[in-house]
DNA sequence: TCCATGAGGTGTACGCCGTACACCTGAGGG
DNA sequence: CCCTCAGGTGTACGGCGTACACCTCATGGA
């Protein structure tokens, strides 16, 4: 029983399988979960001993945003920027709903990790590939912000709330409780009227999906028609 | 001196005087400088004093918040839906930067309070006015997800380090380090392209106003494009 | 006038957190 | 054969949120 225990724990300590037991208890108990000490704990070894392989717990959520940055499918080739930038940023997004700690993670660090900017380095890359000005590229980063790496970017949010606190729990059908439909009428009726295609399922909760598709699309449209009308900012609109 | 200090401390504890207190010292070290014990150090308190006018600490954040959403301008009636919209936005993002913890801190709740509930509806209640079905009003308010709150959404926010770390400090301009630019061409071309309208000071950072307004005018566009096509979710593009 | 009441401030204590620092241990090289 | 040192251990500190028992003192009914 104590070879058992020994063998289970034989396989050493590494910066990669503490990175990839943080990411995993992320995903399973929540962020606010993820203390050295119960990362420890999964790896059968004592808090301190994390310490000989990142310098401290910033460093362990800069090594899990990279692992998560991984799993973002790389840009593919193609004639058409918008075709190329909407596939990766969906593709992100899918990482990201597997991932549902890593917006309050990123967002939470002050710099960004080197992953992190390699990624947007390729992105500006793709629109000026697509040829975008320099100046107009830079803006349309700024304007898609967080979105580009597939933040959905709600106010209040579902898949945070499961990057919280553990593995999500569906949403309450287009829950607003009675008293408060009654005060915010306006609410209440976009709530009910969440209709997306499927017309039939009526007030149920809104389609992720669908929203964020919607936004992006709004975004990207209308910087094709900037890009189309030769925007800059010199001479710029009103 | 024993009665200077009763003197200084006569004005007795009140939510209110707590949440104002707060604010300022949240304005001032930072959110993270928020703590039980240093609030009521700032307040002349034993710790637990606090808790006979706030539940917890999570009611003292949502506390905060409604005083921060208090201070965004009511919608001012017009003819013209873009316009308020517009409007607000801009007067909630001033307000945002008087406090620039307010975004970290309304993220981390994980439910809206009552006064950022009637801050929606009310911005739903000015597209409704406007024209727009329930339909195209719900996705909007998605599209425009934090940004209707004047969140800035960009990734690495020199006000979101500020309200992390204190006061703000200026940013050094396009401060990217050398090494980097070197290994991120794309970003380091569109940080010295950042030009604006004023092309004498180049290389200095990003102009915040105008990439927020930029960002905004965008979306802001295309929903009015999208309206004045009478688009619904049924229907729709592509 | 007196005393019960209860709102509101206090003190102590608990369990969590990140992590500094001294220590031990065992495999690999001279 | 022993030295070294990478890597795991144990203890401890200061900070956090907050439960709980306590004290204090103004207030209002008898």
């Amino acid at each position: 029983m104590v070879e058992q225990a020994d063998t289970l724990r034989r396989t050493p300590l590494s910066r990669d399988r503490i990175l990839r037991a943080a990411v995993a208890l992320a995903n399973e108990a929540g962020i606010e979960s993820l203390s050295m000490r119960n990362l420890a704990q999964d790896l059968g070894v004592v808090p301190m001993a994390l310490y000989k392989h990142v310098a401290n717990k910033d460093e362990l959520l800069d090594g899990m945003i990279d692992v998560v940055v991984g799993e973002i499918d790389p840009l593919v080739p193609g004639a058409d920027w918008k075709h190329m930038v909407r596939r990766r940023i969906l593709s992100a997004r899918q990482v990201l709903r597997r991932h549902p700690w890593a917006p309050l993670a990123i967002e939470s660090r002050n710099m960004a990790t080197p992953a992190i900017l390699a990624y947007l380095d390729s992105m500006v890359g793709a629109f000026r590939a697509g040829g975008f000005s320099a100046d107009l590229a830079h803006h349309v980063m700024h304007a898609m912000g967080s979105r580009i790496l597939g933040f959905s970017q709600e106010l209040f949010d579902a898949a945070r709330r499961a990057g919280r606190s553990g593995t999500t729990v569906p949403d309450s059908p287009a829950a607003l409780p009675p008293g408060v439909a009654a005060r915010f009428p306006h609410l209440a009726e976009i709530a009910t009227a969440a209709s997306h295609d499927d017309e039939s399922v009526v007030g149920q909760g809104c389609d992720d999906q669908f929203e964020f598709e919607f936004a992006l699309d709004l975004l990207l449209d209308g910087i094709e028609r900037l890009h189309q009308q030769g925007w800059t900012s010199s001479r710029r609109p009103r």
